[in-house]
RNA sequence: CGGGAUGUAGCGCAGUCUGGUAGCGCACCUGAAUGGGGUUCAGGGGGCCGGAGGUUCAAAUCCUCUCAUCCCGACCA
């Protein structure tokens, strides 16, 4: 491409509404426009990336047996009442009614879609295991988009479905997936990690994110530093802690006025945060609940959610909370709470404990779990936030913690939307049987704005081979000379010749912008052809990462740039 | 949804408190010089000051409403 032929946009200063470097990135090197919130125009430089990303994931994806096909954007409600998520997805499912009244939403992912072409096209088990994906743009009107492409509403995802006769097979196309999308972010030149994940709305029991290492994850992820564990903090077990010989003194009232926060409280009473027991009430779909953790521990809420199987979990107000038990907040404690409590393993643990007294300005202590208030036992469990002096679950080590970009997430999903959709096979013994189903999703735009995240420095962006737009950028320094000008075209022939994809900057620029342009785009490879030439006759070549140049004769280029691009391809 | 902030030329901003008819830098157009890290000089074009209503002789500026964008939060009772 000729620079002069392109559009590529380039902004000298951030634009002010962005605040994370990839979205600022991405505006000044002419990767995006936004139209509204959200929502972004694909330039032709950003759409290059994208274009290189979704070319991994289908090679990758078709090495491991899927097979690619289109659904439509535009479904009907009727199937998603059908699975029950017309409901259970909440507000981030656009809905619309047609003109002829039809209620319809737009695709934020493709189950009921797939699972309805499924059920009406496979019969047999002697058609399994099939494994479909496709790479469309998604919409999902998210509460809060931001930090442009990193969390828009409408996005590009790869989305893959499994359909399996029995749950062996299922854990089989489960772990190829696994490995295929090992392997995609590999080849993408990306640091990330595989870490076991919570597996949200989508439901299904077997999960694991990809986690792309960047500062401005929004997600938090704990890692073994001594065995494979990782998790993301959502999900991180916490071994059930030894119980302790419960306390023997009486349970008494202390008066602790005014004093309403865990610290407060503790400076008052002189104790740790670990020996009182906060209560904090939530709504769960509604329903007032109390949760018990320790003073120095943070609840979680993902694992509450899915203790008590919500839909959709929230804190309570003041007020709600007030509503609810009809006691001050500030002072709620489990004793004689008329709500249902759910309490962290560890506060069950404890010998004896400060808690609120349900009663203004008193608290009560050595409070005895299960002896001075009941907790159900399926009520009791792992519901708080695992912390940096916590162990690996699995083998006892330090566990590090670090800000993880979710790009890829797969679940195994089971039989509950087959079960739900009746999407059923006949079984070699003649049997009906649902499907059970497996869901791979990469999020194809947020790889490139995570990718960006990753790999820039002051100068700008810094693409891994494997995702540049363009491998090399020839600076033509001297347009006006013909000797310049002949070296940089003949190099251009022959690169493109070579296979690379090149950009000639052929502009009437000065020097220095065409340096700082070609730094901004983070184009790997730099040919500069000016002065050097015409008193030497060579040409600077400069690697945008390490920023080393070597002055190289212009007929050992190609050779010379292959092998460093060859060199700079994971895998 | 709650809280905070911001909307003035394509982009980044000043002007708003204290009302008087819109400005700076970059970008853009013309000309000349320059040509290895965003070059210089001269000239020029471009704005319903987010929108609607109000107050006033007069509104970017004050008041009311609205729309949009960004940030924080939606766990420490």
């Amino acid at each position: 491409m000729r620079y002069s032929e392109a559009f590529i946009p380039t902004l000298k200063e951030d634009p002010a509404e962005a605040e994370v470097i990839s979205h600022k990135l991405m505006m000044r090197a002419g990767c995006i426009r936004k139209l509204t919130a959200g929502v972004y125009t694909y330039l032709p430089y950003g759409l290059a990336a994208i274009r290189r990303v979704e070319r991994i994931v289908r090679e990758e994806m078709n090495r491991a047996g899927a097979i690619e096909l289109m659904m439509p954007m535009v479904q009907p409600a009727d199937l998603w009442r059908e699975s029950g998520r017309y409901i259970k997805y909440g507000p981030e499912l656009l809905r619309f009614t047609d003109r002829h009244e039809r209620e319809s939403c737009l695709g934020p992912t493709h189950e009921e879609v797939i699972t309805d072409l499924i059920r009406k096209e496979l019969h047999s088990y002697r058609d399994l295991p099939v494994n479909l994906y496709q790479i469309q743009t998604k919409f999902r009107d998210e509460i809060r988009p931001r930090f442009g492409l990193m969390r828009g509403r409408e996005f590009l995802m790869k989305d893959g479905y499994s359909f399996d006769a029995d749950d062996a097979g299922a854990e089989i196309t489960y772990w190829k997936m696994h490995e295929a999308y090992k392997r995609i972010f590999s080849r993408c030149g990306l640091r990330f990690r595989a870490v076991q994940a919570d597996s949200g709305t989508i439901g299904g029991n077997f999960s694991h994110e990809f986690m792309v290492l960047a500062k401005t994850g929004e997600d938090t992820i704990v890692a073994c530093a001594a065995c494979e564990y990782a998790a993301n903090v959502e999900k991180a077990a916490i071994a059930a802690p030894t119980p302790a010989q419960p306390g023997t003194a009486l349970c008494e009232t202390v008066e602790t006025p005014g004093k309403k926060k865990v610290a407060d409280v503790c400076a008052f009473l002189g104790i740790e945060a670990s020996e009182l027991v906060k209560t904090m009430i939530y709504l769960a779909d509604g329903k007032p609940v109390a949760v018990l953790v320790r003073g120095d521990r943070e609840v979680e809420l993902v694992k509450v959610k899915n203790m008590l199987k919500a839909v959709d979990i929230v804190p309570a107000t003041d007020d709600e909370a007030f509503a609810a038990t009809r006691m001050p907040p500030g002072y709620l404690g489990p004793v004689g709470l008329p709500i249902v409590i759910c309490a962290d393993q560890e506060v069950m643990a404890m010998a004896e404990c400060v808690v609120g007294a349900n009663e203004k300005n008193s608290h009560l202590r050595h409070v005895v779990p299960g002896r001075d208030f009941q907790v159900d036992a399926n009520r009791i469990g792992d519901l708080r936030r695992v912390a940096a002096t916590d162990r690996c679950p699995r083998c006892g080590g330090a566990l590090e913690m670090t800000e993880g970009i979710e790009v890829g997430h797969i679940f195994k999903l089971g039989t509950g939307y087959s079960e739900a959709m009746k999407a059923n096979f006949q079984d070699a013994d003649g049997q009906e049987r649902p499907f059970v189903m497996g869901c791979y999703g990469i999020g194809v735009s947020r790889v490139v704005a995570a990718c960006i995240e990753q790999n820039h420095d002051e100068h700008g962006m810094v693409f891994p081979v494997p995702l540049a737009p363009y491998q090399v950028i020839i600076l033509n320094l001297g347009v006006q000379d013909e000797k310049i000008t002949a070296c940089a075209e003949e190099l251009y022939a022959e690169l493109q010749q070579a296979g690379i994809d090149v950009l000639l900057d052929d502009r009437d620029e000065r020097p220095g912008a065409k340096f700082k342009d070609a730094d901004l785009l983070g184009v790997p490879f730099r040919l500069t052809i000016g002065k050097t030439f015409l008193t030497k006759g060579l040409v600077e070549l400069r690697a945008r990462r390490s920023g080393e140049s070597v002055e190289v004769a212009p007929e050992s280029l190609v050779t010379l740039l292959c092998q460093r691009i060859e060199a700079a391809m994971p895998e």
